[in-house]
DNA sequence: TCTCCAATCGAAAGCGCTTTACATGTGTAA
DNA sequence: TTACACATGTAAAGCGCTTTCGATTGGAGA
């Protein structure tokens, strides 16, 4: 391995002024540009571990991953946040460890990005205890689709969402409109029932008992039995709006197998927008969720949090705006 | 920030003592206990960047991804087989490091992972020069999918899937049988056309000019495209096998909206199993990629080789079997 | 009681880098 | 010519750990 050492001696020059030349501090212009072709020419690459000894800084950022389905990294929702993460950290720079997690969301695994010595950490989970927010500890931490006591959380807009929604389906002429709710336990999936309830209230419109079921995990199954129960019902709503995109589709699936048309006998509207929401038959009409942003909001608290450790009031909480993507799932009662 | 130094004071022992403790090496069980207690009470936690620096080790594998439509991590193949990947790499205590790559898969790539020192490589990209197997350098390295000078690469069985694709369609009375093929640079797209042309002349069929045609990057649009081009010609085909999932199901869109009913009119069956393959209407006939077995294997013939180090004749390639999926996107001819 | 050996522990060097505090050299003003 | 300030470079310490090799100790055997 070439080091710091052989650099200094092929141009030389002492290691203090090769580490300076390095880091862009102070050297004159000649000794910087011998010491750089030193470093062309031995193929020297700089060894990140004996930097981050020498100044306690890691360039490093933990991702914690929830267990949920035990997808981790190749949940649909999460995935693309944490891409859009991963682009503007590395902007600056940073690059992500994933950590090892067979201890799950708690103590063990904040000791162990302690011994990783990562500059901050994002938490991608959205249900489960907070142990790690629970610890107080020192590292910089940002959340992503959940509550938090700690400053510096990430979330859309779900309220919003859920209004969009309904009022879509009042403007198409629904008013029995049910709702399958997400997993009660989720932040996301809390939220975007209470802005249901809410929304359907401003519209003077019923929250029927019977039209609000629980479709669990997000999960293909949870919107199929979910589905199930509101089919049936002996007055069956005209419209539902499900909580997450899996779920529509899944619902939607169910109510052609029974025999309904979709959209003519039930309207559906998602919440998310997956990619392949615009390719089911119908085309799903859904509430956009702008995971990019998401992820690039979260990175920017986090980076902050990184460089003032504290030092300035950090940013609370950070709503990123939903949309209504409209497409075939809906349709307008006469 | 608690030391071994601390540790070693409050135990009454040197840092060497405690060192080894912490490592199993031979120390009194009296010793041994005295420290861990001290650890515990310290709530002590080992510096990796020091450890790392001491034992040229670092316990992290570099993933690279491709940048192939930009999706990176949120790549729902890739991003499957890298969960695989990693569900049996930290089982050996690796963490996962996915570093920038506004430098793209090139040299500057690999400079940075041997700046972090990782353990070992995965690159997951399926085109593209392989800058980082050109350099014949000394970081033990895995690819998925996608051919390689270097010994080291797991793939699917990607010859045995188009045959038992065309099998399927031929048993099920077929004989004008398309292929909407995957970008044809990718190595899954060429071995797949490559086992479609076989597995059909081995069925004794010709295999038609026209019924070939490149759907690209295995994306929606480029699956309608395909299929358009298809449904375009006079004499069309009565099923079609489709390189990708996803251009199958944008295949079977565009087919409804051009009036023909799937699969009476036109049979499809599709390559991966996404999870909605399942979900759309009518479910998608498919052949099956584990990805998770594929990442594991990945897994498994990268740490072999990290702890091999070139000393045993390392494994070469390893194909993951796949398997066909009835559902009901295949029409069975009279 | 003395010798010898095995078990146990510790001093010190070293991993590759940053950074402080000081030494040297150069040019400028008096 | 002398004094001084500034620019430039360096020695050395330190970051937290591992590991080698020698020192110490205690017990077994004679």
């Amino acid at each position: 391995m070439v080091t710091i050492y052989d650099i200094a001696e092929h141009a030389g020059y002492s290691i203090a002024t090769v580490s300076k030349a390095l880091n862009n501090k102070k050297v004159s212009e000649k000794a910087k540009q011998k010491i750089l072709d030193a470093v062309e020419e031995l193929h020297y690459t700089p060894n990140s571990s004996a930097r981050t000894l020498a100044t306690n800084k890691s360039w490093m950022i933990g991702v914690v991953f929830g267990e949920n389905l035990g997808i981790g990294i190749a949940h649909p929702f999460f995935s693309q946040v944490i891409e859009g993460f991963k682009k503007h950290a590395e902007l600056y720079n940073y690059d992500l460890l994933f950590v090892s997690r067979h201890m799950g969301l708690g103590q063990e695994t904040y000791k162990h990005l302690l011994h990783r010595g990562v500059d901050g950490i994002v938490i991608v989970q959205s249900h489960g205890e907070d142990e790690i927010g629970k610890l107080n500890h020192a590292i910089p931490t940002v959340y992503i689709d959940r509550p938090t006591n700690e400053p510096g959380t990430v979330y859309s807009d779900n309220l919003t969402g859920s209004k969009l929604a309904v009022n879509h389906l009042v403007e198409n002429g629904h008013t029995k409109i049910a709702h399958i709710m997400g997993e009660q336990t989720t932040f996301a999936g809390i939220e975007r029932a209470k802005g249901f309830k809410k929304a359907m209230r401003e519209q003077g419109l019923p929250v029927r008992e019977e039209y609000l079921v629980d479709g669990g995990f997000y999960s293909h199954a949870g919107g199929r039995e979910a589905m199930i129960r509101l089919l049936s019902l002996n007055d069956r709503p005209t419209a539902v709006y499900v909580a997450g995109d899996v779920m529509a589709i899944a619902a939607m699936k169910v109510t052609k197998e029974w025999g309904l048309r979709v959209p003519e006998d039930i309207s559906f509207v998602g919440f998310d927008d997956i990619k392949l929401a615009k390719h089911v038959d119908p085309a799903l009409t859904t509430i956009r969720q702008d995971k990019g942003l998401i992820g690039q909001q979260a990175a920017i608290i986090l980076l902050d949090k990184i460089n003032t450790q504290g030092s300035t009031q950090n940013v609370d909480k950070k709503m990123v705006p939903v949309s209504l993507i409209k497409r075939d799932s809906v349709h307008r009662l006469a």
